[in-house]
DNA sequence: GGGCCGATCAAG
DNA sequence: TTGATCGGCCCA
């Protein structure tokens, strides 16, 4: 069946979209895809960890689409991403935030720090440590089972007028291109951050 | 070999 | 707003 697998790098924006919905099941925690954002290593992406070529971290995102992709950042966190594109180019969307619909006493345990239920998976590592993964799932399959992350497509896809998008979330450099993507409404998806790119600030003002 | 800094999170 | 905490990557 035709899906995000089958899109090239080139379209890597539109593989996020198409992930919006999905559900991610690992270690008895069932998780539904609210917030992506999609990175590539074609043209002048400064923002991809793949905009210098192929090194021994990012080599998966090289490689066949439908594996993971996993890092650790801030010497603590891990986060996710599923590679997409044409083996050879540098193509993937990271799974930034979702909703837990199935295994919440197991999500709970995991993360203990979360205020509420919504707040369980509200985040790139949040949604890493809730499934239970860490860089030990890095270049393992998530469509054939063989791995112990596995996505399973909604029922129906995320109708286009729920889908929202605005600049990438750390990302200093391209913030003008909105390649993040949510779903309208979702109360996993943080609501502080802004929809449209932050203006350069003029000059700095003293309080009196 | 050294030094800097990040696709983050939670507490002050 | 800031500290935690360390691997990757650039430069010497």
């Amino acid at each position: 069946m035709k899906s995000w697998l089958d899109l090239p790098a080139a379209a890597v924006d539109e593989a996020a979209r198409e992930l919006l919905g999905w559900l991610l099941t690992a270690n008895g925690v069932t998780v539904r895809l609210t917030e992506v954002e999609a990175y590539s290593g074609l043209g002048e992406d400064p923002a991809s960890h793949a905009h210098r070529g192929v090194t021994n971290r990012n080599a998966v995102m090289f490689g066949q689409a439908g594996r993971l992709y996993v890092y650790q950042i801030y010497g603590m966190y891990n986060c996710m991403n599923v590679v997409c594109g044409e083996v050879g180019v540098a193509a993937a969307v990271l799974l930034r935030a979702g909703e837990v619909i199935a295994g919440l006493e197991q999500a709970r345990e995991r993360r203990p720090a979360a205020k509420s239920d919504r707040d369980l998976a509200g985040g790139p590592g949040k949604l890493t440590q809730v499934l239970g993964l860490d860089r030990g799932a890095n270049g393992t399959s998530v469509i054939d089972g063989s791995g112990p992350l596995t996505l399973v497509p909604p029922p129906a896809p995320t109708p286009e007028e729920l889908i929202e998008a605005g600049p990438r979330v750390g990302v200093t450099a391209a913030h003008d291109v909105p390649w993040r993507f949510w779903i309208r409404g979702e109360p996993s998806v943080s609501a502080y951050r802004r929809h449209t790119p932050r203006l350069p600030p003029t000059r700095s003002v003293k309080k009196p």
